[in-house]
RNA sequence: GCCCGGGUGGUGGAAUGGUAUACACGCAGCACUUAAAAUGCUGUGGGCGUAAGCUCUUGAGAGUUCGAAUCUCUCCCCGGGCACCA
């Protein structure tokens, strides 16, 4: 018997595991257990490849072993059914999606069946099944009660041949990471989970975790964390200020002279009058003061402080012309709003018209204290109703507005810009600023009052950048441009007046969305400034020799040294610099130290058919007017709603909009009407819990109950691939930690370790692809070699971590390599240990073979990952080895029974044993018997080999010395030299070294 | 541009400070055979040499070390990620 008959014997033990149920996990406290999983595939209409093979491959040997050992092994798996490649394939085809998934499903199973993997299938789920997707709505409903789920119209990435939205993540070079179309920007209503929120937790939960670094810094890199300052800059204006100070006050209180000074340091003109009969005044005799002596034109801004502010609605409520702006602070409507008696109480009258004071207001600030003590702080929500305008609620400095610096008014009052910068010690070479063009200071109100000519021409650069993709915005080598506001921010370190531009290459959504341009210390400031000829200066040196004047690109010096032309920095390092002049910047109030992600929030909804729908309903006036409102958990799930047709609409909205009977329902709340969300989940809501349902799968009542996962988590090794890193493995270790939070579950981390692996290449080296015609089916290696030969090859080709092409060669490899197991299992069965015809020992001089070593180096091998040599031994083994008891046979059988299940299984009943080889023991070995009895030490001369000695183990230095010394080879090099220095390593070498 | 990997025979790869090229493929020779296949055995990095042996060799170059594929620096090439992110 030559090879053994592979469609056989796979059907019968494959049949046979079934029925004994050998890889079930139970629930058993009593045990350790091991939770080993490898990321659920895509059931796909090609079917499982060659890709999917691998991981599934090293955690099927990996849990084998650790059952073998003892463990509790749970080795799970489902399908991550939702998507759009089944949405399309159903388009396509015309049929139902859920139907082609069924029919994908059991195909994908009957692969993995036959590969002969020990899957737990009592477990198995589908993020499809309705039962599974309760959860996933469930988790997402505790995400928007939590207040991380939110609704916002903003420019968001969409793929214009999938018709959907898409999250950053999902967006590779430009491009939809599922079908390589070019993203564009669209102006949509979406759902929002809010990531940034866990920015924090998720990069510190990295440090806990045993991950590959490359993995860790690829998540680290993508969360972005950077730590800088935001400083406000205050902007030259050619307005006019009035400020109205409140009851029992007047010009001289230090908190009106303060604002006064701060005003009038931006060159603007600032009036301050005493307002008459200050501790007992009255309405008739204040306005009409007002009126009387101050100007007031469209440039004028309106500061009303307390009973100031009444005084000011009242002057608006006079005025025939508008005003640029109104700002109000510690204002009220009435004697209600305050808190004590006060003499004013009568002699106003508290009516206003609040119509006419808004239309006579460019703009309205409201500042209202969460901790005033004069007047009740829910009167800022009060004025924000009735004037609308924008409100500010902050804890002041002193209670009721009542500090020298109360920087909320500074801000309100002063047209001001902030940047972020990381560079602050550069802040001295700072000569310009730029804002991105979708800056909110640039909306179509023109809040900073861009004078006409500039106006224009920044409306025409907005439209002209929306008009502009994304990808256009980078290009490489693209000449910077921009548009001149004709302001100019004034620099608080040394007075410089400097010009405001817009230019889009600052990014209006990313930090303040605003820049200092230091051309000296930075290139793309420097390639600015040289096209608007703006000047550059110096402020860091590397050397003494470095201080010349930077005239090109290659000298823009953004390294490391010394500060220059910066006053008090002089003489410091850069890092020095940069720590004294925050200090600096914070202690003068115009400087705020943050951090600032690269991480954007989660677009959480997709306008596709196939997919969660999520479970919100929108009960907008004239009905209830309740907002957004939860779907109950009794009604989920929500299922999916029969359509005829699952065509993306394309304009922004799924295709659930188009049914009205599902849309229009009642609202859960106050019974009116209401219309269903009708946006779905993306693909990656499903996956971002499976592991957790694993668990307690069948379970109706939650989506696992609390002891088992206690038993249960964390995953202890998650295998899969690298493309996973920003986004699967991010998202769903975002919602572990969220749930974790919310006690729901009692792992913050929820993979203890991963390990990646590289991609199978087809045989030309190139990524496996339909349209490169390179694609290897795994189901024809079973067919003809089957799927032990499978199973040993893959790993065999590379390291598990490494890219490799699939290659022919190593099968046939293989498959000698198991048919000598097949052969020689009759040899070493047999009653003589010994048949002349295989066992003609040639090199029986080496001792080294036992299968203690054996036993050891399977063992690390497999818990290391490096399948590839593991087999590699079990060829040496085979190759030494001329004689073995049938004792030590059948610890090779077990060794290699996770590598080859069936072909190690029938040996093993065929050696006479009746249960199964999945169910024996892993063998022990003993360390002593691992080291060899002989042993090869090597003789250098200088570092060169001279000789090698075969000795005892554990042979002594001075006897190893004489045994070398001895040797005619080593004896010719070290002739008329003098040994110096004699390098031993026990067992292993000696080195002479001679002069 | 920045951040991660990687570069070793004809080929896939092994060795992570101590014999470079394990294991496998391929190739060559031998045995078995009427023959072939299968199987077994032997050989297989380059140069010099009859041989013993010498010498060169891990992308290129330098360095550290008694000793470097392995550590350090510079450069080249390949793969992956990020990118006008302030």
């Amino acid at each position: 018997m030559e090879t053994f008959d592979h469609k056989a014997i796979e059907k019968r033990w494959q049949e046979q595991w079934e029925k004994d149920r050998i890889y079930l996990a139970t629930d058993d406290a009593g045990k350790p257990k091991k939770l080993i999983l490898v990321e659920f595939p895509y059931p796909s209409g090609e079917g499982l490849h060659m890709g999917h093979l691998r991981p599934f491959l090293a955690g099927d040997i990996y849990s084998r072993y650790w059952r073998m050992n003892g463990y509790n092994v749970m080795y799970p798996m489902g399908w991550d059914a939702f998507g759009l490649p089944a949405e399309n394939f159903a388009i396509k085809n015309k049929l139902h999606p859920a139907v082609s998934t069924a029919k994908n499903v059991a195909n994908a199973k009957r692969q993995l069946q036959s590969w002969g993997t020990g899957f737990d299938w009592s477990r198995e789920v589908n993020t499809s099944d309705p039962e599974y997707y309760k959860w996933t709505q469930w988790i997402f409903l505790q995400f928007f009660k939590a207040g991380l789920a939110y609704e916002a119209t903003g420019l968001i990435n969409w793929c214009p041949k999938d018709k959907t939205g898409l999250a950053n993540e999902e967006v590779v070079n430009g491009c939809c990471e599922r079908c390589g179309t070019p993203v564009e920007k669209k102006e949509l209503r979406q759902w929002y989970l809010k990531i940034t929120a866990y920015a924090e937790k998720l990069l510190n939960g990295l440090k806990t975790l045993n991950w590959p670094d490359q993995v860790k810094i690829q998540q680290e890199n993508w969360i972005g964390r950077k730590e800088g300052i935001n400083i406000s800059y205050e902007i030259e204006t050619k307005r006019n200020y009035v400020i109205l100070h409140g009851w029992d006050s007047n010009s001289k209180d230090p908190k009106y002279a303060a604002i006064k000074k701060e005003i009038e340091k931006t060159g603007a003109v600032c009036a301050l009058p005493d307002l008459p009969s200050t501790s007992k005044p009255t309405e008739a005799e204040q306005v009409e003061f007002v009126l009387k002596n101050i100007r007031f034109d469209e440039n004028t801004i309106l500061y009303g402080k307390s009973l100031g502010g009444v005084v000011a609605m009242k002057v608006l409520e006079k005025l025939k012309n508008p005003i640029a702006g109104l700002v109000l602070a510690g204002s009220f409507v009435g004697p209600d709003g305050l808190q004590g008696e006060y003499p004013f109480i009568n002699s106003f009258r508290w009516e206003f018209d609040f119509e006419k004071i808004r239309r006579n207001a460019g703009f309205i600030k409201i500042l209202s204290d969460l901790k005033d003590h004069a007047v009740k702080p829910t009167q800022g929500k009060i004025l924000h109703e009735k004037l609308g305008g924008e409100l500010t609620e902050t804890i002041a400095v002193k209670s009721h507005f009542g500090a020298e610096h109360e920087p909320a008014v500074i801000e309100a009052l002063l047209p001001k810009v902030t940047v972020f910068t990381t560079r602050p010690d550069t802040n001295f070479g700072a000569t310009f600023v730029v804002i991105g063009p979708e800056h909110r200071l640039l909306n179509q109100r023109n809040p900073l009052n861009i004078s006409e000519k500039y106006w224009k021409e920044i409306q025409q650069y907005q439209q002209k950048v929306a008009s502009e993709s994304d990808m256009d915005r980078v290009a490489e080598g693209r000449k910077k441009t921009g548009v001149f506001t004709g302001l100019y921010c004034i620099n608080n370190l040394n007075g410089y007046r400097m010009p405001l531009y817009v230019a889009d290459y600052v990014l209006g959504h990313v930090g303040t969305g605003a820049v200092v341009g230091v051309p000296g210390h930075d290139k793309r400031d420097f390639e600015f400034a040289q096209i608007f000829n703006i000047p550059i200066v110096r402020v860091v040196q590397k050397d003494r020799n470095d201080s010349g004047p930077i005239t090109s690109l290659e000298q823009v010096q953004e390294d490391e040294g010394t500060m220059i032309n910066s006053d008090f920095l002089n003489g410091l390092d850069i890092h020095q610099a940069t720590v004294k002049i925050m200090d600096h910047m914070e202690m003068k109030g115009y400087g705020k130290r943050v951090v600032n992600y690269k991480l954007r929030d989660w677009v959480f909804s997709r306008q596709r058919y196939w997919g969660e729908p999520i479970p919100l309903i929108h009960c907008d006036p004239p009905a209830g007017g309740c907002g957004v409102v939860p779907v109950p958990d009794e009604e989920l799930p929500l299922k999916l709603p029969e359509v005829k047709d699952y065509e993306p609409t394309g304009t922004g909205e799924s295709p659930l909009a188009a049914i009205d009977s599902w849309v229009n329902t009642k609202c859960p709340k106050c019974g009116g009407k209401a219309r269903r969300e009708t946006n779905t989940m993306p693909q990656w809501a499903g996956s971002s819990w499976y592991w957790l349902r694993y668990s307690d799968p069948h379970n109706d009542k939650e989506f696992a109950a609390k002891q088992k996962l206690k038993y249960w988590q964390p995953v202890d090794m998650y295998f899969g691939g690298m493309e996973h890193t920003t986004l699967h493995l991010l998202y769903s270790r975002f919602w572990n930690q969220f749930l974790f939070d919310q006690s729901l579950v009692t792992e913050s981390e929820p993979y203890l370790r991963r390990v990646p692996h590289g991609l199978i290449l087809g045989p030309d080296g190139e990524k496996m692809s339909k349209s490169r015609g390179n694609v290897v089916n795994p189901d024809d290696v079973v067919a003809e070699f089957g799927a032990d030969v499978l199973r040993m090859c893959e790993p065999f080709l590379g390291p598990h971590e490494a890219s490799v092409p699939w290659s022919d060669k190593g099968i046939i490899g293989i498959k000698r390599f198991l048919d000598k197991v097949w052969r020689l299992s009759f040899v070493f069965a047999s009653e003589a240990k010994q048949s002349q015809e295989i066992a003609t020992p040639t090199s029986s001089a080496r001792n080294d073979n036992s299968i203690h070593k054996l036993i050891k180096k399977i063992s690390s091998d497999i818990e290391n990952f490096k399948f590839n040599t593991a087999i590699a031994a079990f060829m040496e083994f085979l190759n030494e080895n001329k004689e073995l008891s049938q004792a030590d046979w059948e610890k090779f059988l077990i060794l290699l029974a996770p590598f080859a299940p069936h072909v190690t299984e029938e040996l093993w009943h065929q050696l006479g044993h009746k249960d199964s080889v999945h169910r024996k023991s892993w063998p022990k070995f003993d360390e002593k018997l691992v080291k060899a009895e002989t042993v090869t030490v090597v003789v250098q001369v200088l570092g060169r080999l001279r000789a090698s000695l075969e000795l005892p183990a554990g042979t002594s230095q001075a006897e190893v010395k004489v045994k070398a010394m001895a040797d005619a080879n080593v004896k010719k090099h070290l002739e008329g030299k003098q040994v110096v220095k004699e390098i031993f390593v026990p067992d292993k070498l000696i080195n002479f070294v001679v002069k």
